[in-house]
DNA sequence: GATGAATGAGGTTTCATTCAT
DNA sequence: GATGAATGAAACCTCATTCAT
């Protein structure tokens, strides 16, 4: 009975790990609104107390998901990218390892990409995150393209646009990945996407 | 007898459009769930007991909302473009009927737009709405593409993937839309996008 | 257009009328609490306001209909009853006259009894009647009673006993040939129930 | 650990009882669409959200109580009559067994055979009993007075007739006892009703 | 730590009633 | 007189949160 305190710590960790993983479910495809408390907990095959032992409330929950998981992914996905190369390559890399972990079985990263982009803009109606943390999904993209402008490897359109159309894009996509299911989303070659933003070369249009 | 018969239509008319008009930009806004049935009606300066006289429930309003506005609205903005041309300029023309719709002041266009767009895929946590509409935003863009592809204009990507792409970013652009407000959105231009679909002529690659 | 002033009496008679029917049987039905006022027009077809144009509200809808509907009703039932003959052919002829008119197709007879039979205990929980009436049917049957007991013709039981007895049948019949429909109710002859008041006669035991 | 395992089931028992109670008093004496939930809970001395948590509906709870307690009571009731006896006897002990619950300080049996006698008929605008049970009050009357008039023992007037005289009673009789309380009810003696059903001996007519 | 019974604020819905015409 | 749009008190119900053990 007496569990050693190091079986404990783990027990502990997977308990807290299986809320994550149930809230981080359930926040993307319904909403912060959408989703109870107990609705977490039953997926988590928890107790309803846990939850507000561990978390405070369904709003530290979430707001310790973006901080301690979502970011994590988002790092964990474009960890391989290399972000010294030329502008071009870097976006049609980053597109391909946010692409890439959409087709992946598993969903959290469709998850967490999907709450991320929404909260990006969306932050009135969700409840505030409020630990800072850095948005690299959007930096690292307007930066890049900004840069890509100046060497002359994208079109001329503004940088803003640009990256809204990536980012929006980004976000349909994981939208469709949640709440189609592994096996019948479609995820596009980013080639597709790159179009929208590379200057087209030896044309006349 | 009360009042004329045509001012009591007239009253009631301005009444239900009022909520309407409430229901459609928080629900679009908010999500279902993160409105509720009071936010709506002080919104139109209505008694609660009035949305329920006139629409039964919460769920019914949001379901009238889709068949009596939102398909109306997706309508309108449609409405002037040549269905007989050549496809690649009817993908272009819609386009810029939708990007021209969230460029005006007016956010009821967004608001449609976006909660059509959601209303396509995410079925499940949304209410069902009941009767049967054509998604002309899904089939229209199809069908086009399909054809466009036939006669040689669009990329040899597979239909439904550049559709879905298409609508992301419609859908993504609307989100901003409404979320950032007329002044602070960027809408761009429907080249960009059409770059996604288009074969690319005399290139190699 | 402008009727004569015969011609609007006829009418609001009519519509009075068509009013108590429905509430009659509604009541009588459901219960004072299981019936909206809407239930009552709608049966009724006529406009909500009428109601309290008429009524002042459901409460004294019902008071009236107790007042000048089911106390008429009950008077009509028993009117051609010798009040003046011997007891057990008094309550004979009462009960007779009771079960002659639950065997009618009209329901109204039914509901006015049970309606009564309701008021005459249960008065707590419904709205209070107002103007005070006369319980015919009660005294009626407990003063026979005890002239019969008088007479030798009834049973030594305490006469309040019997009285009970004798309403709780004709309750327990309008009760189910108001919800078993004209069709489907079996009345029972009065001989049987005449039997459990009557002193037998010539026997042992 | 959560209290001792028994302790929270002992506690649970007791606060489900104590609803069960104040129900079954309350929808006996006003009906069901008389009493609000928090009449209910305000009797049971509980929170409305503790009602909800274990019925999910004052409907369900409705439902619930006929399973679960009227039921019982009724068997409890009816649990010494023996049931192999002659016809004529084992109506007698039934009537007594009715009417010897009626008879008790408590009001639970009052009220459970109120119900359950409501329930028999009137069953279109009470919550509907989604699970099946035996309505033995009714089975065991009618299948008894059809072996009594095989052998002899009873009139030879129709047995749901007769069936229906018998409930009609017993149905009155726990209404008033219901709403006159203990001290002031009568309760007839059952061979006052048994004079309704048995066949007459030794009579010319 | 962990549990789950219990609470009550607040959301959803109903419906008796009012009132301008 | 008659209508029916409109109101809001009060019912029903949900769910985030607390707490004793």
């Amino acid at each position: 009975m007496p569990k050693t305190k190091e079986q404990n710590e783990q027990l502990k960790k997977e308990r807290i790990d299986s809320i994550y993983r149930a809230a981080l479910y359930l926040f993307a495809t319904r909403g912060f609104n959408g989703v109870t408390s107990d609705d977490i907990t039953n997926a988590a095959k928890c107790s309803h107390g846990l939850l507000y032992h561990y978390f405070g409330s369904k709003e530290e929950l979430f707001q310790h998901l973006i901080n301690d998981i979502v970011l994590k992914l988002d790092e964990e996905i474009t960890k391989d990218v290399d972000f010294t190369q030329r502008p071009k390559f870097l976006i049609r890399d980053l597109l391909n390892a946010y692409l890439g972990a959409l087709k992946q079985p598993r969903d959290d990263y469709a998850c967490a990409i999907y709450l991320l982009l929404n909260l990006y803009i969306q932050s009135r109606f969700t409840p505030k995150v409020k630990k800072t943390f850095k948005f690299r999904i959007f930096e690292n993209i307007y930066c890049t393209i900004e840069e890509g402008k100046k060497v002359g490897e994208f079109s001329d359109y503004p940088t803003r646009e640009l990256t809204i159309l990536l980012l929006s894009v980004l976000k349909g996509l994981s939208y469709n990945r949640i709440n189609l299911g592994h096996k019948n989303c479609i995820i596009p070659r980013s080639e597709i996407i790159m179009k929208m933003i590379l200057k087209e070369e030896g044309r006349n249009a």
